[in-house]
DNA sequence: GCTAAACCCTGTAGCCGCTACAGGGTCAAG
DNA sequence: CTTGACCCTGTAGCGGCTACAGGGTTTAGC
């Protein structure tokens, strides 16, 4: 049983696209890890674990600069932790805008679903674009 | 009073950035206007309305092939409109899992928040990240 | 008439977080 | 010894803008 992997293996421990692993060592958020003589990269288990974590952070719908910081406080055990909290609650509260954003969105929508008219000319949805100052409130565009 | 509006004014007129107008001519959801002789655009009173459709489209979150979809109904008022309609369904049930998605991360991360530990080497968030197998259920990544 | 500011033009590059090539080299099984 | 699966680098594309750089034009005030 080999103690390295290579980058297929990683990103099928990680569950981490090869592509997008070498990706986030272009950017820094993971080491690049040794090569063998024809240039191939070997992993080690630490770099699962890191790999996972990121996974983990972006499923939580953390950016990569963010993940960057958390990255870097389990690389330093005895730093403080209130800045992974406060990143935790800034991130929280964005959560929080962007439900209530669709909310609002899914909610205009539901008006306008449902046309009954068989011709563009009188269709709900297309004259409340038209005419309408505006559906929803938010400034924010989604997506 | 003229009847012509440069780009800024139709900026101003319709809230749209002149850099995003200009961006939309390009990908053909707003007509190339017509020019001065010094190669200024003039754009009309139905250019503002079009561009306001397009603006209240994207608040609502449809994308700009979608918009583009039903600018060309607008622009053929006797054309049926139920595929205005299946967009709209198809569109609100996106949103509908978008929201769950998130409600789903909103509620992982109230679980990780407040951690009172001192030292990031006992925090709930980065143990979290690096030991659990999957907080959320959804593989589905946002923003 | 002149100048300065405000506007307009084109074209290109950057943002995020990947993903998808093209065009090559390497390694393992049969 | 070949075939196929893997790996490499580098670049370009996605959506929907936004932000320049480096120019030309118009307008308001003096």
């Amino acid at each position: 049983m080999p103690t390295t992997l290579t980058i297929g293996k990683l990103g099928q421990a990680s569950g981490v696209n090869i592509e997008t692993i070498r990706y986030y060592e272009r950017n820094g958020l993971l080491p690049s890890p040794t090569r063998s003589s024809s240039g191939y990269r070997h992993y080690r288990e630490d770099d699962v674990k890191r790999l996972r974590f990121i996974r983990r952070g972006r499923e939580l719908g953390f950016g990569l600069e963010e993940i960057r910081s958390l990255l870097q406080l389990t690389d330093q055990p005895q730093q403080p932790c209130d800045t992974a909290d406060q990143l935790v609650q800034k991130h929280m509260a964005e959560v929080d805008a962007r439900i209530r954003d669709l909310q609002a969105i899914r909610a205009a929508l539901g008006q306008l679903a449902g046309c009954q008219s068989q011709t563009a000319e009188h269709c709900r949805l297309l004259e409340a674009l038209e005419e309408r100052d505006c559906c929803i409130k938010s400034g924010h565009v989604p997506d």
